[in-house]
DNA sequence: AAAGCTCTCAACCGCGCCGCC
DNA sequence: CGGCGGCGCGGTTGAGAGCTT
C-alpha cells in the first residue's frame, strides 16, 4: 500500500502553467505568503492545483530574483566543483548560485554540462583506456567510472581524488593548482583537517606540494588532524583519529597521504576491481570517480580563480548529514 | 516543405525527513 | 512513541521548440 496522494488528482489541474494562473498565484503569496501550508495554498488562492505544484511553480519561475538564461563560466565551475565533491544535491549547489534553482542546475547538468565533460572524458580515454569497473554495492556514483583509469593512470595528470571517510555523499574530488578542503563541522570547528597529495603516478612517485606551497591541497572529512601553516596548507595530518591507511600492493592505483612526515604513504584506491575498497580500521566510504575530462574540470575549477589573482584555494564547509544543510563554499 | 530527430526545461512523481499530535 | 501530514529533494517525463535530412 503506498502514501496516501497529496491532493485530489482528480480534481487538479496538470501540466504547464497559464499567466492566469501564475499571476493568481503571485499575486497571492505577494500578499498573504504560503502560510506554511502548500496543501491549503491553491485553495485559498483560487487555483485548481496541487500544492506541490505551486509550490514548484513559485520556488522555480515565480518568485523574485530568479535567474534565467545562460550559466556564466563561474556557475559552471562552481557546479562542476561541487558536483565533483558532494554530488547530485542540487539544492546545495543551488544554494552557491544565488538566483538559480536546485531545477534549474539539475536540468542545466544533465543536458549540458554533463555532456560537454563526458565528451572530453571520452576524448580522454581514447588516449589512454584502462579496463575498470565500479565497486560493488555503489550507490548512486555521480558519475561512472569507466574513463576515469586512464586519468588515474596518466601521468601527467596532476590531481588529487579522494573519498568520505564519514558520509555516505560521494565525495569524490578532483583538485588541480588548487585546494579543495571538506569539513562536517561547523566552520569554526575547522580543524583538525585532513588533506591528500596529488596523485602522480603509479611508482610512488609523488611530486611534493606540501613542501612547494599550497597547491594540489585536498581536504576533507572532519576527524582528522592537521595544523596549518600560515600559507593556508597543512603540515601535518591524522585521519578521523587513527591513520586510516590502507595496504594495497597489488593496487592499480595508488595515491599517497602526505602530511609532511609521512610521505608517500598509500591510501585507498584499488585498481582491482574486485576488490575496490579494502577498509582497514573502519569508516572508508567508497572511492568515487570522475568520468569527465581532467583537464576540463580543471579549467573550469581554476578560471576563475586564476583571475582572482591573490589565490587559487577553495574551500569548502559542507555537512554529510543531509538533513542538516549546512554548506559553504569560498575561497581564498 | 515536411517529416523525423534531438534538445531543453517545466512539471510531475515518489519518497525520505521532520514536526506535530 | 508511533502515526500522519506536509515539505523538500532528486529522478524522470513529456511537450514543444529547434535542428537536420
Amino acid at each position: 500500500m503506498g502514501r496516501a496522494p497529496c491532493c485530489d488528482k482528480a480534481n487538479v489541474k496538470k501540466g504547464p502553467w497559464s499567466p492566469e494562473e501564475d499571476s493568481k498565484l503571485k499575486d497571492y503569496i505577494e500578499k498573504f505568503g504560503t502560510g506554511g501550508n502548500w496543501i491549503a495554498l491553491p485553495h485559498k488562492a483560487g487555483l485548481k492545483r496541487c500544492g506541490k505544484s505551486c509550490r514548484l511553480r513559485w520556488l522555480n519561475y515565480l518568485r523574485p530574483n530568479i535567474k534565467h538564461g545562460e550559466f556564466s563560466d563561474e556557475e559552471d565551475r562552481i557546479i562542476c566543483t561541487l558536483f565533483a565533491s558532494i554530488g547530485s544535491r542540487w539544492s546545495i549547489i543551488a544554494a552557491q548560485l544565488p538566483g538559480r534553482t536546485d531545477n534549474d542546475i539539475k536540468n542545466y547538468w544533465n543536458t549540458k554540462l554533463k555532456k560537454k565533460l563526458m565528451a572530453m572524458a571520452s576524448h580522454q580515454s581514447q588516449r589512454k583506456s584502462v579496463p575498470f569497473s565500479s565497486p560493488p554495492n555503489h550507490q548512486s556514483p555521480p558519475l561512472s567510472y569507466n574513463s576515469l583509469s586512464s586519468l588515474y593512470k596518466d601521468s601527467s595528470a596532476d590531481f588529487s581524488i579522494c573519498f568520505d571517510p564519514i558520509s555516505p555523499i560521494p565525495s569524490n574530488l578532483l583538485a588541480t593548482n588548487s585546494s579543495f578542503l571538506f569539513q562536517t563541522q561547523e566552520p569554526a570547528l575547522l580543524n583538525p583537517l585532513q588533506y591528500y597529495h596529488p596523485l602522480k603516478d603509479n611508482n610512488n612517485n609523488c611530486s611534493s606540494s606540501s613542501s612547494s606551497g599550497n597547491n594540489n591541497l585536498l581536504v576533507f572529512g572532519s576527524e582528522a588532524s592537521c595544523s596549518s601553516n600560515s600559507d593556508g596548507s597543512c603540515s601535518k595530518i591524522s585521519y578521523g583519529g587513527s591513520k586510516e591507511i590502507i595496504k594495497q600492493e597489488e593496487m592499480g592505483f595508488q595515491g599517497f597521504i602526505s602530511n609532511g612526515y609521512e610521505e608517500n604513504q598509500k591510501f585507498m584506491l584499488s585498481g582491482d576491481l574486485n576488490q575496490w575498497t579494502e577498509k582497514v580500521t573502519g569508516y572508508f566510504g567508497e572511492t568515487l570517480a570522475l568520468d569527465y575530462c581532467l583537464e576540463d574540470v580543471k579549467q573550469l575549477i581554476s578560471s576563475s580563480s586564476s583571475s582572482n589573482n591573490s589565490s587559487n584555494n577553495y574551500y569548502f564547509l559542507t555537512d554529510e548529514n543531509k538533513t542538516r544543510e549546512k554548506f559553504m563554499y569560498y575561497y581564498y
